[in-house]
DNA sequence: CAGGATATTGACATTCATTTTCATTATGGA
DNA sequence: TCCATAATGAAAATGAATGTCAATATCCTG
């Protein structure tokens, strides 16, 4: 007994509320991200957009992955790398990150803890927070003995 | 009475440690870097350098910016601007940042209860944490009402 | 349901922060 | 002092993201 997808008709809602205009290629972008994974980035999504419609093209993707977001309905990650990441999915919006600072190296965790003081700073500020990124910096073990700290590589294999 | 600043030493022994060598461009670069103020993007802090010692390169400050985040004594923030910004001093690393999904407006705060969760989250992983970065994201208050939703600015004024 | 004001699209060109390249120079250990 | 090796800087390259603009699609209005 699966829930239904509620991003579809929020996304509409939002084109709607904003005087924007649903288009074949809107939708196509937007469904193919609601099924993609998490860390996406643009031309990952044009690619595979491409498969089911070979006339999209990338400038649309990037304009439509900023729509989602104003819609609240992306999140746009900036890692170590030269291009955006994007994830459609929220569960995937609740882990956080800890960073290496000498080998640059990312690791994920989770805390239930922070989700409540989250929520306090939502209520305190006059934001309707939607959800959160959080990075911690450091020194993983590896690079904890002093040796050659290793380049941060420009983009992932 | 103040404490002598400890960070030009620590510099020196990560470049020891590493094997790297202490050059007059590293140094008056991490001088002018932590005599800075917060949010300083590369080409400010060349801009900066330039008017003591016209002979240094961008690229070598690109290049002393990576070392000294691998040092740990600097924080790269990546907001939705085009370009990176870094942070010299440890006590700017502890504000946090309310972005707007919809104008991309960005608000600081602060909350000493997370801190205490950072700590936490840095003893349980193998972590050394140094500093962290946190980011909630929503629709604050001028967007909430219904409207045309603005387009992000590509760079600040 | 047709007409038309207006939003959207996509190909191309452009921007611009950051990185590579590579020949020259400087560093620091032997 | 010598010299292997690292560092520098200028120029060129890279590459993600955005602006431009003519052609097209949407959807409101009558």
């Amino acid at each position: 007994m699966t829930t239904p997808d509620s991003r579809p008709r929020r996304f509409a809602e939002f084109l709607a509320q904003s005087g924007l205009k649903s288009t074949r290629q809107r939708e196509r972008i937007a469904r193919t991200f609601f099924a993609a994974g998490a860390h996406l980035s643009a031309e990952e999504l044009h690619r595979q957009i491409r498969r089911k419609d070979p006339g999209i093209g990338l400038v649309t993707v990037y304009r439509t992955l900023r729509l989602l977001r104003q819609a609240g309905l992306a999140l746009e990650q900036q890692f170590g790398d030269a291009y955006a990441r994007f994830d459609p999915n929220p569960v995937d919006w609740t882990h956080h990150h800890l960073i290496c600072t000498r080998c640059g190296r990312i690791r994920e965790f989770r805390d239930a803890d922070l989700h409540a003081l989250f929520r306090k700073v939502a209520q305190t500020s006059g934001f309707t927070v939607t959800e959160h990124k959080l990075e911690l910096y450091g020194v993983c073990r590896a690079c904890a003995r002093p040796e050659r700290p290793q380049a941060r590589r420009r983009r992932p294999a």
